[in-house]
DNA sequence: GTAATAAATGGAAATGATTTTCATTAACAA
DNA sequence: TTGTTAATGAAAATCATTTCCATTTATTAC
């Protein structure tokens, strides 16, 4: 068995003591499952993958984990539109690449994009330098998304 | 007195006639009430406008239009981050600019900027219809946030 | 104009995601 | 191992938004 698989403290760890926060069994499982996922999760998604393999863990802790993590920037937080935020480790922390959104405004589907994004990436840079200049912001985080109708809605809306 | 200053139908009655709507007092209301204001409002802070030159009107109502005119295009809505959605009205409809969003994490602030406005768009376009080519979308709308410290959060922080 | 029709309305109740409360449990520093 | 304090879960509270339904009103046909 390659020495890979041999667990040592996860990535994280030492950021959240940093903070003065405890590593505990359920924050250990919500972060295991964001990693896990390669799509942007609910709340009620995570507890209940973390729910399986973690029984005892209450929906508010996953809450509080998340804000928790958003805080430190160590997670993403979307609003796509339907009425409950969705969740996604920020890039970096794992092996999601940085990606934007297209989401259709009839059936909410999301599609995670990454063409394109380097252009973006760099527009952003700079707008974000002469914001931060002339409105004195620390700006930490931007957000693109594209709205529109996916293609069956196009379809059934004609 | 200047001729521009009598009131015809408004601008929107014909695309609402078109879609099928009635015209109502209250639509006609929440309407101005956008118009009026130059800045985001959430449903509550329309509904006080409105409330207070016809006070006959109902939160739900509110509501009901706003969806409509979200669907028409004619009013943009946002999410800030606290919980509560924004509306404002699309450019071209009034005298507003377009202009994107610049929010504190920690106070909720938000400013509107029209700085670097011109390249953000251009660039949007391109993309837009690169995307609207590979996923199949016919994509209508875009967003575009940026998040951070504003400068008091920023000392408060230190 | 008037009447007929269906859309629009308001108030109350329902919904549903998220937060708060509080008594109990668990992490971890000493 | 123990004491301190953060973290937890269950239940209750919150609060923006939606739904229900009986009533009103805009619009259309006459």
């Amino acid at each position: 068995m390659p020495r890979g698989n041999c667990k040592g403290p996860a990535w994280w760890h030492g950021r959240f003591k940093g903070c003065g926060y405890r590593i505990t069994t359920g924050r250990e499982a919500i972060l295991d499952a964001l990693t896990m996922a390669d799509r942007h999760l609910s709340a009620e998604d995570i507890y209940m993958k973390v729910h399986a393999a973690y029984p005892a863990i209450g929906l508010t802790t996953i809450y509080r984990t998340l804000e928790i993590l958003v805080n430190m920037g160590l997670v993403f937080k979307f609003d796509f539109g339907d009425g409950r935020a969705r969740y996604e480790l920020a890039e970096g922390s794992n092996r999601s690449t940085h990606h934007h959104h297209l989401i259709c405004t009839s059936c909410k589907r999301v599609v995670d994009y990454t063409d394109f994004i380097d252009d973006e990436i760099e527009l952003l840079q700079k707008t974000e330098k002469g914001l931060s200049d002339k409105y004195n912001f620390a700006i930490t985080n931007h957000l693109i998304q594209f709205y529109g109708l996916c293609g069956k809605c196009k379809k059934k809306k004609q």
